[in-house]
DNA sequence: TTGTATGCGTTATCAA
DNA sequence: TTGATAACGCATACAA
């Protein structure tokens, strides 16, 4: 008499001790156990090889659908297990390949990142120091924003990229080695909280003051950026709204709709954590 | 050729947005991951109605065990659940009838808070506001602490308890009130993160410069108590060995031994957020 | 054609 | 040293 649906979904989240990703998480799962279904969640801590064993984990279980935000794109373990499944799959912004037939919640970075730095430009900043974590997909498009505003501006890419994980022991270090190195950007993007909190760190240590000698912009709305004194400019979205949507989106390839892509905006908020550079430093270009 | 057990846990969370829930959430998936178990998740938001939906949910899919941190400890229906399932409960950080024969891992708030209190006293502060969230077992242990610490000194009880909800608006309005109100605190103790937020946002509208105009401290660390300036007192424990003491005494129950309870201490550390109270307060007692 | 995406082969790295 | 696994890069194919 039972179905053989189980009525549960697996959600393969990379680190559920990001505030983010719980955010995501508890979007979904409200959404979910509104329409019946329990939720399951393993957690990678980043390593792609336990993407594969909870990709595995849920099989067994018969879960009817999974959420996942996979520690690797390109991983060619991980996109096997995935072609194995049966079922539905939605990617939540991360990129995969077409092949697999998954549905996509992604986050516009790129167009709140190139807000951000032409804000910085118009400021007259000409050096910035971008800090991403692993080049995943959110990592890739704020370099593309960042990219983009130096392009339409006409400008030289005078900014420097550090790519890394998504820890605050990355955020310290890359924040640190841009600091004292030759020609020191005069402007910072933080590219996940994790990173901020570190970058914080490394400028607190310094003793810089945000605003007037470096400027600093956040991704992702932390409570430390509105409380932080000067408060924190940021690139703001919505982690609630994703996780809903992308609840929504597998509901919906449960009643056999077809793979969706839905874009969720990114909206960049300015605030005194930036300032014109300081006049000391060289003004190229 | 299967075993009946379905090598599952339930997780009931009151609010996984919670950073310090989703640390105890990842110590407990990670131990039980390692142990072969998957970790089902589920979200009550504080709603005594939706824990017990929860229970009933994890009873249907035939969870081997329980994990759970209810929203009200006395609740009629919530005890009525709980004695229904068959399964082994480990209680995180809740009070429960000892007639359910669960686990118990529980923190220690209340020596943790009795020395930030005792801290406060030796300062030359006598009225110190106390904001606390719901009235569950944490609350309730801080609550005594702050009153072994007035005793343990032969001091009046001239400090105020707030009880509300752990949320950011609570600590917001309990903060205004206290501070605009007739004799108000010099110190102030946040009694869980999010509520911290708020204060520190009334205060900051205030304009009140903390160790200086007003004392504050917060229970559980949160990057901002060291990343603010200054840097906040608080009361320390460790949320992921939490989780893991709570996956660890719920593979002891499945494997067939009994209800034990287990208490991980709580530590204070001063930091600069605390100094003596200004001149012009009231020194009464 | 140019950019983008995908799949395969190779190398590098780490652990047993 | 050997095995496995993850990162890199190229060639191809498709689309704009």
């Amino acid at each position: 008499m039972r179905s053989r649906t189980t009525h549960s979904i697996g959600f393969v989240a990379g680190d559920i001790s990001n505030p983010l990703l719980a955010e995501i998480l508890m979007g979904a799962e409200t959404t979910l156990h509104d329409a019946g279904y329990a939720t399951l969640l393993t957690n990678s801590e980043g390593n792609p090889g336990r993407d594969i064993e909870n990709i595995q984990i849920f099989e067994q279980r018969r879960v009817d659908g999974l959420l996942l935000s996979v520690a690797s794109e390109g991983h060619r373990g991980t996109i096997a297990s995935l072609r194995r499944t049966q079922v539905p799959i939605v990617s939540i912004d991360r990129n995969l390949p077409a092949s697999l037939g998954a549905s996509f919640v992604l986050s516009d970075h790129r167009t709140g990142m190139r807000a951000a730095v032409e804000h910085l430009l118009d400021l007259g900043h000409r050096r910035v120091g971008l800090i991403l974590g692993t080049p995943v997909r959110p990592s890739i498009e704020r370099q593309r924003g960042m990219e983009e505003a130096y392009a339409h501006r006409d400008l030289s890419p005078l900014y420097e990229v550090r790519l890394g994980t998504f820890s605050a022991e990355h955020g310290e270090a890359a924040t640190a080695e841009l600091l004292d190195g030759k020609d020191p950007p005069t402007a910072i993007v933080a590219g996940g909280n994790q990173i901020l909190y570190g970058a914080l760190k490394a400028i607190a240590n310094r003793g810089l003051e945000l605003g007037a000698d470096l400027s600093l912009i956040s991704c992702d709305a932390v409570s430390l950026t509105e409380l932080y004194r000067p408060p924190i400019a940021l690139i703001k979205r919505r982690p609630m709204a994703m996780g809903q949507e992308a609840a929504r989106l597998l509901l919906r390839r449960l009643g056999a709709g077809g793979p969706e892509t839905v874009v969720l905006p990114t909206e960049f908020v300015a605030r005194p954590s930036c300032g014109p550079p300081p006049l000391h430093a060289p003004l190229t270009n």
